[in-house]
RNA sequence: GGGCGGUUAGCUCAGUUGGUAGAGCGUCUGCCUUACACGCAGAAUGUCGGGAGUUCGAGCCUCUCACCGCCCACCA
């Protein structure tokens, strides 16, 4: 073995190993449980980024399982994503000078289809290089033929149910992609703006002011609105005013929605775009005008000056209508939100078109009733009251996107205008045979076709060996920014569909943020390749660094000295396992523990082994792997590196008996670590257990540890603890002063039961590199350690340092700790009310820290011995 | 406007039921000790955001204030 760990090399040899042997697919059960896992489907177009390196919390999930003995399957696929590949594509046509609108709708869906073929499945490709253990021969894609028939059953079904209908709403309007998106769709941000204060001119004399941040709307208003309670307008609810620049005389209303406090207290209402005036609008059947062309651009023949311009150059104009008009009273800064497009960025326009819809509250409803009940658990908690609150308050879902990209909406209309929704392709009217049908133009939301993921990648609507084995899943891990656009409706799709909850539990990650904390971009250069950290650090590192982070509910801030740090861990792995085997013949097998044969060192180890597998397998089942990784960081370097491996060296040289019952030990417990680690860290685990005597033919299909409370010797860790502790003083004296030759003469007693044996001293010996043997010779300077119950002598050189003033201190903090205790126990408060036991642990500290203080005393009283 | 999360060592973060504050990185010192210098050993470092309260005892519970971040809402 090289003296260094390369995961390069071991990790693609690995991977391949194991997807050739079909590792990765399900295998038969040993507990008769199954474990299902849906991969969030990433978009076909995508790249890898750090949220997919999330997905590791899965493959430790699914791999945890697999060793646990259930049938474990990961399913993987892609999804369309129709707007982020409409837009993709239009900008391949506009490179040549082409578009969508010029080839035909024809041409474009085989381009589409070449797209895909050719994509692949890219995205997924790369997944594998971070070792996920998904079964790839399963592969699904939301275009597949049969996923596509499913949503199709899926919209004639709801169709049928009366919970999908056609209508005119007030939609958000991208005028970019030319589409109506969802509210979820929408990001709001604040911008500076200016807030303009109109005069509208009150039929019968005076004007009536109002406030608005969209002037250019104006040419729209149906209306004014006040306040019914506003003392300030009372008189004029009923009045009409005369709209300047279009002269247009619309009523003055009185509404709740309107906030007195806000500018004037009247408001303008253009129910044709805004979403408040439109609610207004419905409540006094206000006429509703539409200004704007599908593009954003003005859309009034009335008003010359103003049509075909954009949005921003008909303010500026209307503004200067209305000054000139002297309609226009002041302008003010304002600072308000913005609504902008998921996913083009450009600002939304609201405005009256007919979309499809599903109606929500018969499919809600379902849907909080197992939250409540905890058939759907969170984790973290918290999120189930996010959830909760928003399926309370759902609104009817806008499903039609006017794209050219995405599931057609299976509706056809006849000459007659019959509009049905068909499962297969019509040849005629359903209700009156008429030949001359027309499709409806538009497409699902994406979100339509991935709310039935889980299900339809089983197989449904069909009813599927697997979707009986494996249907509902289990886990289903995602970040939080999906958890309305995609967890939710998986939910009440699947309940509305198949009766039961798509995954019981929901795991939802941490979002990976820039070191500065602000968002991972591309565009802002702050964005983090996975692929580059699995280059630097090995997949394994990458891995346990989304473990570390990823489930404690905290974003994250990318750091990379902590990645570092777990490819140094993987290091120290390497040469553990390299220490050991040297020490084995080619191929050697498992080698029995002999229980009579073992020694202090041995039961303490096995018994923090055991306490460790405890704690881990806790973590796990918690789904918290930051403890998990944590604790098994600590326990592999700390105390079997540091202080076991160590502690053993003697042994190994030896060539005995004791040899033997060191190397079983030391050779059980590194490979029950490696077991521990594999899910999190799976190549170097694999390599390592590969190279360690083992059983089995892959560390994929071991057995996950279990814990031997029998061998926890509380009286022994406590031992070893003490005699660290001691190990840890010397050393200091050691370093601090001029005793630093390789074996230093000392001596050493204590009333710890380890470190009164010889075992115990000789492990003193080894670790403080110190020659124990007997007395040190009379009258030789010396050093001296005190620590609790044990004092070690060291035997100075000549010219050594005195340490009576190192005593003193010691002896003063004694003294200051003393008295705390005492100060805590002669509170009768404490003494009375504090559980028994906490007051005795204080009365024996207080014991302890007395008798260290009398020892240090009386060795202070030995000034000759103490130079 | 409502809700949620955060504020702990120079930096990034842990801290399970309230009972003597931890890790990684960085810093300082000494070591090429035959598994590992990608290492070993030792050391330093905290009014746990501010204030008040509950309690024998608060990083942890309650209230309050401040700042940072996120989500939701019909923020003209």
């Amino acid at each position: 073995m090289d003296t260094r760990y390369d995961p390069k090399t071991v990790e693609q040899r690995w991977y391949d190993t194991w997807d050739q042997r079909g590792y990765f697919k399900p295998r038969e059960s040993l507990t008769g449980k199954t474990f299902t896992i849906s991969m969030p489907p990433p978009n076909i177009t995508g790249d890898l980024h750090m949220g997919h390196a999330m997905y590791t919390l899965q493959d430790v999930l699914i791999r945890w399982h697999r060793m646990l003995g259930d049938t474990a399957l990961w399913v993987p696929g892609t999804d369309h994503a129709a707007i982020a590949t409409q837009n993709v594509l239009e900008k391949q046509l506009a490179k040549k000078g082409s578009s969508k609108e010029a080839i035909g709708r024809e041409a474009w869906d085989r381009m589409v289809q070449e797209w895909y073929d050719t994509t692949g499945h890219t995205i997924l490709q790369q997944m594998r290089r971070l070792g996920f253990s998904a079964d790839w021969s399963r592969i699904r894609f939301t275009m597949d033929p049969t996923y596509v028939e499913a949503i199709r059953y899926v919209f004639v079904q709801l169709w049928k149910e009366g919970l999908i209908y056609r209508g005119p709403r007030i939609v958000n309007w991208c005028p970019r992609d030319q589409s109506a998106i969802s509210d979820l769709e929408v990001q709001y941000e604040e911008e500076d703006g200016h807030l303009y204060y109109l005069d509208y001119p009150v039929e019968g004399g005076g004007v009536i002011s109002v406030a608005t941040a969209r002037p250019e709307t104006m040419v729209g208003d149906t209306a004014v609105a006040v306040h019914p309670d506003d003392w300030r307008y009372k008189d004029l609810i009923g009045k009409s005013v005369v709209l300047p620049i279009v002269h247009r005389r619309v009523p003055i209303v009185a509404d709740e929605a309107v906030d007195q406090e806000f500018g004037t207290g009247a408001v303008k209402v253009t129910p044709g775009h805004d979403t408040t005036d439109y609610e207004i609008g419905e409540r006094h059947h206000l006429p509703i005008l539409s200004i704007l062309s599908l593009d954003g651009r003005m859309n009034i023949p009335e008003v010359p000056q103003l049509h075909g311009l954009k949005v921003p150059e008909a303010r500026d104009r209307i503004v200067e209508m209305l000054r000139a008009e002297g309609a226009l009273q002041k302008i003010e800064p304002y600072r308000h939100s913005v609504g902008h497009c998921d996913r083009c960025g450009a600002v939304i326009e609201p405005i009256v078109s007919a979309q499809w819809w599903v109606r929500m509250k018969p499919l809600a409803g379902p849907a909080i009733a197992v939250a409540e009940n905890d058939d759907l658990r969170f984790h973290p908690e918290r999120w189930r009251e996010q959830y909760l609150r928003w399926m309370r308050n759902i609104r009817d879902w806008n499903i039609s996107r006017q794209l050219w990209l995405g599931h057609r909406i299976p509706v056809w209309t006849c000459a007659n205008g019959h509009a049905v929704a068909y499962l297969k392709d019509p040849k005629e009217c359903e209700q009156c045979g008429n030949r001359e049908l027309t499709q409806d133009p538009d497409v699902l939301d994406t979100w339509f076709s991935s709310s039935l993921w889980p299900f339809v990648t089983l197989g449904w609507p069909a009813d599927t060996d697997d979707l009986r084995r494996y249907y509902p899943t289990q886990v289903l891990d995602t970040a939080r920014d999906i958890l309305y656009l995609w967890v939710a409706r998986m939910v009440f799709m699947s309940l509305h569909f198949l009766n039961t909850v798509p995954f019981s539990d929901v795991l939802i990650h941490g979002t990976v943020l820039a070191p500065d904390g602000r968002r991972m971009s591309k565009s802002l250069g702050t964005g983090v390749d996975p692929l580059d950290m699995i280059e630097q650090y090995g997949a394994d590192a990458t891995r346990a660094w989304t473990a570390y982070f990823g489930t404690g509910g905290q974003d994250i801030r990318f750091s990379e000295e902590k990645i570092e740090s777990y490819r140094r861990f993987a290091n120290k792995l390497w040469n553990a396992t390299r220490l050991l085997v040297g020490k084995l013949p080619e191929g050697a097998a498992p080698i029995p523990i002999d229980e009579s044969a073992l020694e202090p060192a041995d039961l303490w180890i096995l018994g923090r082994l055991s306490a460790v597998t405890r704690s881990v397998t806790a973590s796990f089942e918690r789904m918290e792997f930051g403890p998990a990784i944590d604790g098994l960081f600590d326990f592999a370097w700390k105390e079997v590196a540091d202080d076991y491996l160590e502690l053993i060296k003697p042994r190994l040289q030896a060539g005995d008996a004791s040899t033997v019952t060191a190397l079983s030990v030391a050779i059980h417990v590194l490979e029950t670590i490696l077991r521990l680690l594999h899910p999190i860290m799976p190549f170097v685990t694999e390599e390592l257990w590969q190279r360690l005597p083992h059983e089995g033919e892959t560390i994929m299909y071991a057995p996950w540890p279990l814990p031997d409370e029998t061998i926890e010797d509380r009286e022994l860790m406590d031992d070893m603890a003490h005699l660290l502790d001691v190990v840890r003083a010397v050393r200091n004296v050691r370093q601090s002063s001029d005793t630093k030759s390789r074996q230093q003469p000392a001596e050493a007693t204590s009333q710890r039961a380890l470190l009164s044996e010889p075992v115990g001293r000789r492990y003193l010996a080894t670790l403080a590199q110190l020659e124990l043997n007997g007395k040190l010779p009379e009258g030789m300077p010396q050093s001296v350690v005190v620590v609790g119950q044990t004092t070690v002598r060291l035997g100075l050189p000549a010219d050594g340092a005195p340490d009576a003033q190192r005593l003193k201190g010691e002896l003063e903090k004694k003294l200051r700790e003393i008295e705390l205790i005492q100060e805590k126990l002669n509170n009768p408060e404490f003494t009375s009310r504090a559980p028994a036991a906490v007051v005795e642990r204080e009365r024996a500290r207080l014991a302890q820290a007395q008798k260290a203080a009398d020892r240090l005393r009386g060795l202070l009283g030995e000034t000759g011995k103490l130079g």
